[in-house]
This record gives C-alpha cells, sequence and structure tokens, in this order.
DNA sequence: CCCTGTGTTGAA
DNA sequence: TCAACACAGGGG
C-alpha cells in the first residue's frame, strides 16, 4: 500500500458500475467494453508514477481497475472480467468473462462445487436445485472449473437436465459418473489416424474431406468466414469446442481453435487416432475419443485399457478422468487435476 | 501484439 | 481467504 497513488477520488465509486445496463443482450457476443482505452495494458498502473511534474495531476492516463461488487470476481486490464475462488491456500482461476455478472455466476457455481450445496456465500443467492446440485455431484472440480472456463456449463447442465428426465421417466442412474456409454447408443462417424503435423504445433486437425463433407456439412456461411463452433464430448464427459472451418488456401476442412488442446490432454501422438462419434438420440450430441496407436508395444497395463475405448473395462468411474498419461505418474488426485488445462502445477506443498 | 491467468503481497 | 497489482508467457 505504500505506493497508494490516490488519484483523487475515483476510487471507490465502483458502485456504480452501472453502465452495464444493456440487458438488451444477455449473452452478448462480444464487442470490446467501452472504455477499455483508459487502462494501461501490461503493467497496469505501475506502482510510483503518477504526480511527476507536469501538472501533479495526471490521474487519467492509469486508473486502477474498477473493483468489482462481486465476490470471487477481479477485474482484467482489458475490461474484463476474470472469476477465481480460493481453497486450500491456493487460487483456482474460473477463467475470463465479458460480463461482470457472468463472472459472478460461474464463481457462485464453483463455490457450490467446492463448498457443498449450501454455500452461503454465493453473489446471486439461487437455492441450488436439486438437479443441479445433482450434476455439480456428478462431475469432479476440475471438470466443474473446466466449464466455466470453456463457458459450456449451461450447456452441459442442460444437456444432463433433459438426459436425466429422459422421455419414459425411466430413470437411469446416469448421475453417478458420466459413461454415457452403457444404454445410450451412438453411432461411429469416421476415424483418423492423426499424422505428425495433427499433432504439431499446428493447432489444426485435418479432417479428411470425404468424411467432413459427409458428416459435417458446413454451412455456406460458414465457409466464407471463421465457420463454426462446434462441441464434442469425450469419454469422460468433458465437453471440448474446436473451431470448425474450411481452409480455402489448402482445400481442407480443419478443427483449429481448442484442438491443441485436446492434443495436449490427451497425450496424443502421430500414429495415434481420433474417432468421431454421434449420438443416435435427438440430441446429435457429437463425442470425440481418442486411442494410441496400435502396434506398439504398450507401455504400462493402463494404455491397454485405453486402446479399447468404447468400452468401459477399466472402472473409470472415481478417479475416472485422470487419463493422461502424459505425466506418467500420479500424485495426489483432485489436485494434481488442476494441472491440467495449466502449465504448471507448482505447490502441493502441503500434504505434510 | 494482445490478453490470460499466475506470481505475489497485504489485508481481512 | 481474498482481492489488488504486475507482468511472463501463451496464443493468435
Amino acid at each position: 500500500m505504500d505506493y497508494s497513488c490516490l488519484d483523487d477520488n475515483t476510487s471507490n465509486n465502483n458502485n456504480n458500475t452501472s453502465e452495464t445496463l444493456s440487458m438488451s443482450t444477455k449473452k452478448t457476443p462480444s464487442p470490446p467494453p467501452q472504455a477499455m482505452r483508459l487502462y494501461r495494458m501490461g503493467s497496469g498502473g505501475s506502482s510510483v508514477v503518477l504526480d511527476l511534474e507536469n501538472n501533479g495531476v495526471e490521474t487519467e492516463s492509469r486508473k486502477k481497475l474498477p473493483s468489482s461488487k462481486f465476490k470471487g470476481v477481479v477485474p482484467q486490464p482489458n475490461g474484463r472480467w476474470g472469476a477465481q475462488i480460493y481453497e486450500k491456500h491456493q487460487r483456482v482461476w474460473l477463467g475470463t468473462f465479458n460480463e461482470e455478472e457472468e463472472a459472478a455466476a460461474s464463481y457462485d457455481v464453483a463455490v457450490r462445487r467446492f463448498r457443498g450445496r449450501d454455500a452461503a456465500v454465493t453473489n446471486f443467492k439461487s437455492p441450488a436445485s436439486d438437479s443441479e446440485s445433482a450434476f455439480l455431484e456428478a462431475h469432479s472440480k476440475a471438470e466443474i472449473v473446466d466449464m466455466l472456463r470453456k463457458h459450456t456449463y449451461a450447456d452441459e447442465l442442460r444437456q444432463s437436465e433433459r438426459k436425466f428426465l429422459d422421455g419414459n421417466g425411466k430413470r437411469r442412474k446416469t448421475a453417478t459418473t458420466v459413461n454415457e456409454n452403457d444404454g445410450v447408443s451412438r453411432e461411429v462417424l469416421f476415424e483418423k489416424t492423426v499424422t505428425p503435423s495433427d499433432v504439431g504445433k499446428l493447432n489444426r486437425l485435418v479432417i479428411p474431406k470425404q468424411h467432413a463433407e459427409k458428416h459435417f456439412p458446413l454451412p455456406e456461411t460458414a465457409t466464407t468466414t471463421k465457420g463454426v463452433l462446434i462441441n464434442l464430448e469425450d469419454r469422460t464427459g468433458k465437453v471440448w469446442r474446436f473451431r470448425y472451418s474450411y481452409w480455402n488456401s489448402s482445400q481442407s476442412y480443419v478443427l483449429t481453435k481448442g484442438w491443441s488442446r485436446f492434443v495436449k490432454e490427451k497425450g496424443l501422438r502421430a500414429g495415434d487416432a481420433v474417432c468421431f462419434e454421434r449420438s443416435t438420440g435427438p440430441d446429435r450430441q457429437l463425442y470425440i475419443d481418442w486411442k494410441v496407436r496400435s502396434g506398439t508395444e504398450v507401455i504400462n497395463p493402463v494404455q491397454n485399457v485405453v486402446r479399447l475405448f468404447g468400452v468401459n473395462i477399466f472402472n473409470a468411474a472415481t478417479n475416472a478422468k485422470t487419463n493422461d498419461e502424459c505425466g506418467g505418474e500420479k500424485r495426489s488426485r483432485e489436485v494434481d487435476l488442476f494441472a491440467l488445462g495449466c502449465s504448471k502445477k507448482q505447490a502441493i506443498i502441503n500434504a505434510l
């Protein structure tokens, strides 16, 4: 606090964050926020500074970022909002959002998953429906965090609920651990053995034209623009969102944005295969699965199981999603999962 | 180059 | 636990 720059007032006030009123749009695409230009990027309000000679006033050039009135919400230099929750002395990042309220709602979801259904400290104190509570309990913290970061939580919750109801009321126990495999039927659309460039740094997977045109026809409008976003669920129940588009330059259909994350998390290597499937049900949900290259001698028994995707041999239940053989070794479970999308894990210090 | 999300710290 | 601040590094 030493360097309290004290630019005249402005400091507090935040109360009126108002402005945001434009309720017109609910989801709001994302036109850049209003005054983003104000904030200095990078080092934001570098300590010191200010005053200088000049007028001694200065003020304007770099204001402190506006505080949020919501818990777990922090401002980002570019005018967007971040959401975070703490657990065990560690911050768990919940993603960035265009709207402050969106970030606040994400915090609410996280706090229920992390601290229980009756966590009192939510921003919008909704009671938490039974179905949502069930949904939360059916997924690991890491999965929920992942959905929040990818902004897919609402979609997945909705899908989960309709599935639970199931037209005939013959509720199956889907609630527990994912594993859709059992009852729900799905058809295999096609499979591709990935090439070195599919798993390299290009962040793209080429979809063989024949399959692309047969199963993933791209709307005319999309071919000219930037393509479309598609959601695919993997064997752990995690939903992946990729950009799907057509590259005129190479006359190819490709999955781009988001693809490298999948490659990284699953530890895909050239020669492995990715398989695309689709629910035969009315929802037409898409799925993506992967198999390690058959032929190579399996390094460890776990991979054997992986090879037989589609069949739930290994009780994936409980720990399910740990998959990754990336690291090769497992340490504490829950915590480790957060290393997932992120790069470094750091701290696990405690345990003592 | 831009922006996310982590490193870090002081306060609650 | 939490938010403010700064900015390294990832991603486009």
